[in-house]
DNA sequence: CAAATTTACTTAACAATGTAAATAATCCAA
DNA sequence: TTGGATTATTTACATTGTTAAGTAAATTTG
């Protein structure tokens, strides 16, 4: 059938040019000014013609959501060639820092807007962005309880806490709940790369000297 | 100046009107269903009749965002009686993932959204809730320094580093970020307790043995 | 090859939204 | 009572997401 493949390849191609238009609006201009009218502009088709090819605008960005994922997986080649899976994971937490606070307008679609996660709940179907970066904290922490650089435990509990510890420096900071507190804007990567080094002095059971 | 001062309070009554209407909606229908229509339907005057008494929409919810902070202070006021520094915050951490549990749409306000900031930052003027609200973190930490539970430091960096971690779970829970991983809706909550019990025995350098 | 049907797209429209400008009603002092 | 100030409303504009109806072209069918 290679005309129904024709076609499908055309259709795929649409979507294509209204997710790089999208994309180029999110980026250059932010979540807010990401409409389908704007969108249609872009790519010179009607507006409707938008809804031809996603349901609705949640779908867009669900997509667009599954792009930060990518582009947060290339912060996180630096991990490679860590060996001690403690120096891994801060330096996961510093990639995660730096991540949000570079793509503050990507971040917040991956862990803060309700869009992608609508798409998710109504398709019945799971976060599966979110559980692979999870798992991969995981594996982290696993190997860490393993080579008794963190007290053994439960890891998935231990991998929400240090996710959540992270997610709640970027939430913040990008969401100006820190402006008050480090008011020099230069000082706030510092600040929270700061914090990370107090948890992680926390956490792990070898440093522990009183 | 008796006339001015009846002016001016009646000027206050239909604030204090438009300010009900609005926690109405909101706390009934959360805050999408806050729109100056809706408002203004409720109190029987005509929408734009709203703009005489408020600015603009963002004023509306800074001043509902403020009411949220009266409404965690409730839920805090159980620490008066507790002794012991490092149980008081403790205590705080609960209450806190409580109150963004059983109020996300407050916390929402309070936490994450743009709305309320806004007014700040173009009135150039500071964050009162959350400065006093941190500065209360503050001197329980100060104390848990200063009485040997906690390794002597920064209270400042470490009061940042406990709000952002319970700022991340109920940030993460509320915004859908933690259903695949905790489905069970019930279970929600004690798994963050759990999380914060993790926490707390991490940083707590009397409990530390190995 | 002609007719019927499906596909791809557009035009028009609806129902909201926040908000500004113009207009009307009300109130109070002179 | 009159006239200026205050307060409220009417009207209007520019957006938004989205649906329904219409159209033209492509494709399938007879």
């Amino acid at each position: 059938m290679g005309i129904a493949e024709r076609k499908e390849k055309q259709k795929n191609e649409i979507r294509k040019l209204i997710l790089d238009a999208s994309m180029k609006l999110f980026v250059e201009e932010g979540f807010g000014s990401v409409t389908i009218r704007r969108i249609a502009e872009l790519i010179e088709y009607s507006p409707t013609t938008v809804y031809l090819y996603f349901k609705d605008k949640d779908e867009i960005f669900y997509a667009l959501h599954e792009v930060g994922f990518e582009k947060m997986a290339e912060f996180n080649k630096n991990l490679d060639t860590i060996q001690n899976p403690l120096v891994r994971m801060h330096k996961m937490g510093e990639n995660y820092l730096r991540f949000g606070m570079d793509y503050p307008e990507f971040y917040n679609l991956m862990f803060i807007l309700g869009e992608p996660m609508k798409k998710i709940s109504e398709l019945g179907c799971d976060w599966k962005p979110g559980d692979a970066a999870l798992g991969r904290l995981k594996e982290t922490v696993t190997e860490c309880m393993e080579k008794g650089y963190l007290a053994k435990g439960d890891p998935y509990q231990v991998s929400l806490a240090v996710w959540s510890f992270v997610h709640g420096l970027v939430s913040l900071a990008i969401r100006q709940r820190l402006e008050k507190f480090v008011p020099d804007e230069k000082m706030l990567l510092p600040t929270m790369e700061q914090a990370l080094n107090w948890f992680m002095n926390n956490i792990d059971i070898t440093e522990r000297k009183h």
